[in-house]
DNA sequence: TATTTTTATATGTATATACTTATATCATGA
DNA sequence: TCATGATATAAGTATATACATATAAAAATA
């Protein structure tokens, strides 16, 4: 019977709700801090926590004296892109799209130098070496060339990289995945590229560089992900917070 | 002699300072919040908030009944790349290279159906339609091709525009920027690239096509920007803050 | 009328305090 | 030895309160 999230985060959802079914209107003001504590019967401080992270989020913006004015109309969802986290990315952007995956390499080496330095590992701790086609209704839709250390988990096999590594790492192992650093270029296909994402020599490709870590700084994930320049592209919202 | 910036920001100033100097190392755990209120003569709420910024910004991580522990090491630097963003982002990142401008195109235009979706704009209401060149070192570097509303900048010239329209939005007009919705392609290159970027026909573009907003919601640039494929990537850091 | 000053209002910051909950450590017992 | 349970610890949540400060609206003044 008790409360599964703070009171603060049921606010946000709450208040969230409010602005996607229009009870908030976008470029109006919202109630105060103190008639919305009053209402939620908590106290304003509570209220305010519950602002400030709708406000990180993009929904809405507040001015000292003024008031609080409902945003709303900003896209927010991001476009993951991870291998890793092809169940919260890829399946979730693609809705309804069949997504299958085919695996084409699983390997496990030592590390190069520069695995070295991503994976934070020695050279005696070995890397998966894995390479994923992913298919959306059947079409080549992003080749995927991940590089994860064993150590974190021992027991990967190809049925986890056929259904979802994401969830793995997360229900089954317990880690906390946390962030992502992303190096996004343009390239010129290479021979897997042309064999396997049925593209012609010279097209150009979108390629995702990614180092992925755990909520404690571990890296677990340095990868690669070539996309058809026609088929896809990266999209990214940046809210900077204000500057002081 | 009134502080200009609040104490948890001067806090968490000063714990950056900490941690950049090796005081607090990487993967070490940091004195407890009740010894940093104590040590700041602070209350530990405050010390709280300094640190919930800390820990948005990636530099370390907190759990609950165990500690603060610091990161530290993750790049924590983003490539904007918004032409109304060069002093922050371009000048900032090349650091002591000569980033000079050319205007290639300044003129005033009505808004395409395009254009008054994105920048939220009536038909009859004009927009500036810019292409500048950004060079480095005397490289072409990047084509940016800008829309931005008129009424929000009616006096901007070309003067301005080899200069920083940035500087010009926040300290002379007093716009406050907040955030950027970005989409990232690979594309061939056209007849403007090929002129302008030294490239050749077929070669790869890697294209930031961005919508940036003002506080209030109200979108103020629309732009492309086109890099030559081996001259730039683009770099994004994605700290996804814990679902609850 | 136009400008300046005052006042009311709403958000921001900061504190002290109490309680909750996750984690690690240490003691206990099978 | 290993698992179980108590205990200490540290961060998280929530409140009440006071004051600071930015903004808008109203009042006073030239």
């Amino acid at each position: 019977m008790q409360p599964q999230s703070p009171k603060y985060e049921q606010i946000a959802k709450e208040i969230r709700k409010r602005i996607r079914e229009g009870v908030y209107q976008p470029k109006t003001a919202m109630p105060d801090q103190n008639t919305l504590a009053e209402e939620f019967g908590v106290s304003r401080m509570t209220i305010k926590k519950a602002l400030d992270g709708l406000t990180m989020e993009g929904l809405i913006y507040t001015r000292r004296g003024d008031g609080t004015y409902v945003l709303g109309d900003i896209p927010l969802k991001i476009d993951t892109n991870s291998p890793a986290e092809e169940h919260m990315g890829l399946t979730a952007e693609l809705g309804h799209e069949r997504v299958t995956s085919q695996v084409i390499k699983f390997a496990i080496m030592f590390p190069t130098e520069e695995l070295m330095t991503h994976l934070k590992l020695q050279k005696n701790e070995p890397v998966f070496d894995i390479i994923r086609l992913r298919l959306v209704n059947d079409e080549p839709y992003v080749l995927e060339h991940t590089y994860m250390p064993q150590k974190l988990m021992p027991d990967l096999n190809e049925k986890i990289l056929l259904h979802s590594i994401y969830s793995y790492l997360k229900d089954d192992l317990g880690l906390k995945l946390s962030g992502a650093y992303r190096k996004i270029h343009a390239d010129l296909s290479n021979d897997l590229d042309i064999r396997y994402l049925n593209c012609q020599p010279g097209d150009p490709i979108l390629e995702v560089e990614q180092v992925a870590w755990l909520q404690d700084g571990t890296p677990f994930e340095y990868s690669f992900s070539r996309n058809r320049y026609n088929a896809r592209s990266y999209t990214v919202l940046d809210i900077s917070q204000p500057t002081v």
